[in-house]
DNA sequence: GGGTGAAGAGAAAACGTTTTCCACCCCGGT
DNA sequence: ACCGGGGTGGAAAACGTTTTCTCTTCACCC
């Protein structure tokens, strides 16, 4: 059942079906009545395959991230999701797994299946990937890792905002020994994130000297916080490169018997909605998935709009801002911290 | 850059270019050669959807979930991809949310997209969009709730298998008020998995009273808690109908300061990564979301590979089984339920 | 040495649309 | 009455492949 099937039944040319189908102002409003009759009747789709060879659109959309197994990520594929159905567009996703080979998969397939566009949520991206790309045209949406070229948009991140708010508010809770646990050394977004607190803590004098790497796993956060118990003068309180982590953290917490928040204080980043159930839950840095959703897929929706190839590269900034749970506590007293001066240690924050 | 432009730099035909790249053994070696050189040059990709309208075959396998945001499901995402790549196919994700309207939507979607198989893991579908898709002939897969029509596979789920363990295993720690949260009522692995828990429960010769219906979220399961500790005589024991629902009881259970496993029991569903880290962790029931990802994947490779369309429905089965860990202990002395005889109440499990 | 067959490669048809171009009709203006 | 022009719809080209059909070449056998 092809568009000729339909012309000939509702006695008109393949060419005023074309026209029907896609609303075309100009055409006949008796006769498209007639075709979309027959088209109802048949139950008839068109061919996209055949659409995007002619017209050179494929109304796709390629999602890169890194691995959609991490909590952070189905939420953003969800709000894209929605977006491209409400625009028609479809979206082929893929999950590199931190995996180079996978990423250059990634990309042959997303050229081959000629994508409109692509959103690369994940670590940047080599090179010579990158240039098969660019070499096509295809609009392009980093967050952060995205070079410095036209055509290119940036979605940055602020994230000194969010975890200045965090080491500050652990600071005002009297901690003075405040460990990160960072995020693979490779990530450029888990770098910014170590970054951010160095500076945080530098800011108000504190030393950043207890940070150790994770994986933004779990069980990456189980090890730190062994490791961090290992020491002679540990941490009392923890900042998370990510959710999982601190999940791991406050797990590990519990086989160690150590109580959350009076004897450790911990906080996360992402905000991923499982922080909300956390036991105790999870005081963390948001970054909303949804708005990073939202901005990406917009920009790319501009970009495949306009026809001209964009001159000015253009910049899209989110921002990062503490959520406060009930993971985090004054300092417990002793252990080389500053006295608290008055309040219960490990009292919930009100 | 197209197949001519290759077919011109290597002297050759279009048709040669066609078969040298895909390795059609016919076509000399030398020839073969020089095609993949320019091929390699200019950095060519063939144009998938050109392939897709003369071959009929689009290589896209069709992937509907409920909630792409529900933990179960990533995993089941990632394995299908995995598996996809492998295989050479691209797919088409879709999550219905439970909306009917989107369900409607992914369909057509799919079907303008001419998939080559729709593997769908989520509550039934409607019969008469389930026509659309039988009526083109598209190679399905359903779990559990597959008509029972030729062409179609089913892989049935043994939920009794694990539930029956878990209720055992409850009941060997001398529980007798064990109750159920069991999923959305319209929803018939939900209704299965109650199904399960009272066919369990009436073997043992126990009541199965205590059954409220949840949502599958975790909010659901915190109301449902609160309601069972308004009854005069409260469970000492939970089932919950999956792993978000339990997560949601041991977070209220955290605010009222009732301990786990101490003072309740908590048994989930599905076995998520997370089940792993909660706190406590969590014992489940395990249904493999690998598992479950290859046997569709398999089947709908299978199903298109033969040319022929299947007379016999093939079934497959997946079996559910119980995996131990520190949400469960003996039931608490009092309160009704029989009075262990030793060790201590609530007391770890071995 | 001519006929037969196989192997390899090219020409061209086909896939299902969109879109360009052209023909037609009808209207109003001169 | 004739011409110009705007609006409408059809014929056909185009999109980039795969695949069928045909042609050439060459080896082999009688």
């Amino acid at each position: 059942m092809d568009i000729r099937e339909i012309a000939r039944r509702a006695k008109v040319s393949t060419a005023t079906v074309s026209r029907a189908i896609n609303h075309v102002p100009t055409v006949d409003p008796q006769l498209a009545k007639r075709v979309w009759k027959v088209v109802d009747e048949l139950g008839y789709y068109p061919n996209t395959q055949a659409r995007a060879l002619v017209s050179g659109r494929s109304r796709i959309f390629g999602l890169i991230v890194s691995e959609i197994t991490n909590p952070f990520f189905p939420e953003i594929v969800q709000t894209f999701e929605n977006l491209a159905v409400e625009n028609n567009y479809e979206i082929l996703l893929t999950s590199t797994v931190h995996d180079p080979k996978r990423m250059e998969s990634s990309v042959r397939r997303m050229i081959e299946r000629r994508v409109d566009g692509v959103a690369i949520l994940t670590f940047g991206m080599e090179d010579t990937l990158l240039d098969h790309l660019r070499f096509r045209k295809v609009p392009l949406v980093f967050v952060d890792v995205g070079p410095n070229a036209p055509g290119i948009v940036n979605i940055r991140i602020n994230y000194l905002n969010g975890i200045r708010q965090a080491v500050q508010h652990l600071a005002a809770l009297r901690h003075t020994r405040i460990a990160f646990i960072s995020g693979p050394s490779n990530l450029k977004s888990a770098i910014a994130r170590r970054a951010a607190f160095k500076t945080s803590m530098t800011e108000i004098g504190l030393p950043a000297d207890l940070i150790i790497e994770g994986n933004h796993q779990m069980d990456g956060g189980m090890k730190a916080l062994l490791e961090f118990n290992g020491l002679s003068n540990p941490p009392t309180a923890v900042l998370c490169s990510n959710d999982m982590t601190a999940i791991g953290v406050m797990r590990e917490a519990y086989d160690q018997d150590i109580k959350i928040p009076n004897d450790l204080s911990v906080i996360g980043f992402d905000d991923i909605r499982l922080a909300e159930f956390t036991i105790p839950p999870l005081t963390t840095v948001q970054m909303s998935q949804m708005e990073l959703a939202k901005i990406a897929f917009q920009a790319l929706l501009n970009e495949v709009q306009r026809e001209s190839p964009s001159l000015e590269r253009s910049e899209h900034e989110l921002t990062t801002t503490l959520v406060l749970r009930r993971s985090t506590g004054l300092a417990p007293p002793g252990r080389h911290t500053a006295k608290p001066r008055k309040g219960t240690a490990g009292s919930r924050i009100p």
